[in-house]
DNA sequence: GCCATATGTCACTGGCCGGTGAGTAGAAGG
DNA sequence: CCTTCTACTCACCGGCCAGTGACATATGGC
């Protein structure tokens, strides 16, 4: 009957590893408002105190927390971007926003930091934060490749816009379900949104 | 010596004013995270009952808040639009998209209900939020007026995705003065991202 | 002048927060 | 068996919060 490997009543790795994975919940599902020693502690089911012994507190668990965010890439982005060589620029950029907006969608975890970094200016959000905006960069440099944007567009800053237009639609969604008159909740709306961000961005790119 | 009017020591009309104004003030300047009953109270330099007894509440207080958002429009918006009659739906958004820009970089308390729809939903945020979609909307409507955008446009949704950007880039800038890779710090990143947006809104509208 | 009421103040409760020092219990080594 | 170290828990502190009931004082009608 007994497990030959007993659940070990004291193990600091697992413990750990317990405390981060109930830091990480807690920010997904109940918000930053509501982060804290005290609600992750309760949801790890153990005392905070060994939160600052294990990882210095509140700013050391969101760093703990960063590191774990650069696999957010690798999650949610096909590797091998198979038949990419024959897209113009247009064409990767349509691709790149849609891949974001999905991610984002799918991703409670990453849109609360998402909205944190626009609610507060701390330094263990701002850690956080960077490294949420490195993995970003790091995912649209592996895709952008050997592709040049058409010349006269600066192809940098009309990118943020795009991506800050998504994420914004995004954001808004989870909240209040609308944005600016439209509203974000069944599948059509984001399919309207998905072609008008296409067309937006084959106006630009050609 | 004296005035012939001296100053009512007990006037609930000025002292309804002066907490009416605290609270927008608290607001705009230390944010919605640290906006609350004793916070507003601390600021308008009288006890917080009476904030319970004039406004019913935080909440009465951002309906009242709400109530003057209706404002915002005529503060910001040229009223008369001369000239607006020659100008192609291209043009008119392009306008409409730079004047939102500059708007919401002046005006910190627009800036913070904006960023508390994004953080939180609960029915005083929810009301409060609705006053400034409101506003919005009657104002892209009054701007609009008689002019039609090219067929096979998806207008409302696109002109929300550029709405969108712009608001998300202003919000990044005040809490870590980029987004995405780009500083938005400088009045020549500004510009860089004023050109980008007109670039956009004539791309996908002609 | 007198009193009712509107206006404003004070003191308090109960709850949650971040943070800390002291104590407990299991495991490892002799 | 006994010590020693490590993992872990408990109880408490001060501070801030929202909310409330009792109290003080000015104003205006009579």
């Amino acid at each position: 009957m007994n497990e030959t490997v007993d659940k070990p009543l004291r193990d600091r790795q697992a413990t750990e590893a317990r405390i981060l994975a109930a830091a990480k919940r807690v920010l997904a599902e109940d918000g930053f408002k509501l982060f804290g020693i005290n609600a992750v502690a309760r949801r790890a089911g153990c005392d905070k105190q060994l939160i600052y012994r294990y990882f210095g507190g509140l700013s050391g668990l969101l760093e703990a927390i960063g590191s774990d965010l650069g696999s957010w890439v690798k999650d949610h982005i096909p590797e091998d971007s198979g038949g990419m060589f024959l897209l113009t620029y247009g064409d990767l950029m349509e691709r790149l926003a849609l891949l974001f907006l999905d991610a984002l969608l799918a991703d409670p975890l990453v849109r609360q930091i998402a909205a944190w970094e626009l609610a507060e200016e701390s330094e263990p959000v701002r850690k956080l934060s960077e490294a949420r905006s490195k993995a970003l960069a790091s995912w649209i440099e592996r895709m952008g490749g050997s592709l040049q944007p058409p010349k006269g567009v600066d192809a940098t800053v009309t990118n943020a816009l795009i991506i800050a237009s998504i994420q914004q639609m995004v954001l808004a969604s989870v909240t209040s379900g609308r944005f600016a008159g439209i509203s974000l909740k069944t599948g059509k709306d984001w399919d309207k949104l998905r072609s008008a961000l296409k067309r937006i961005v084959h106006g630009v790119y050609g």
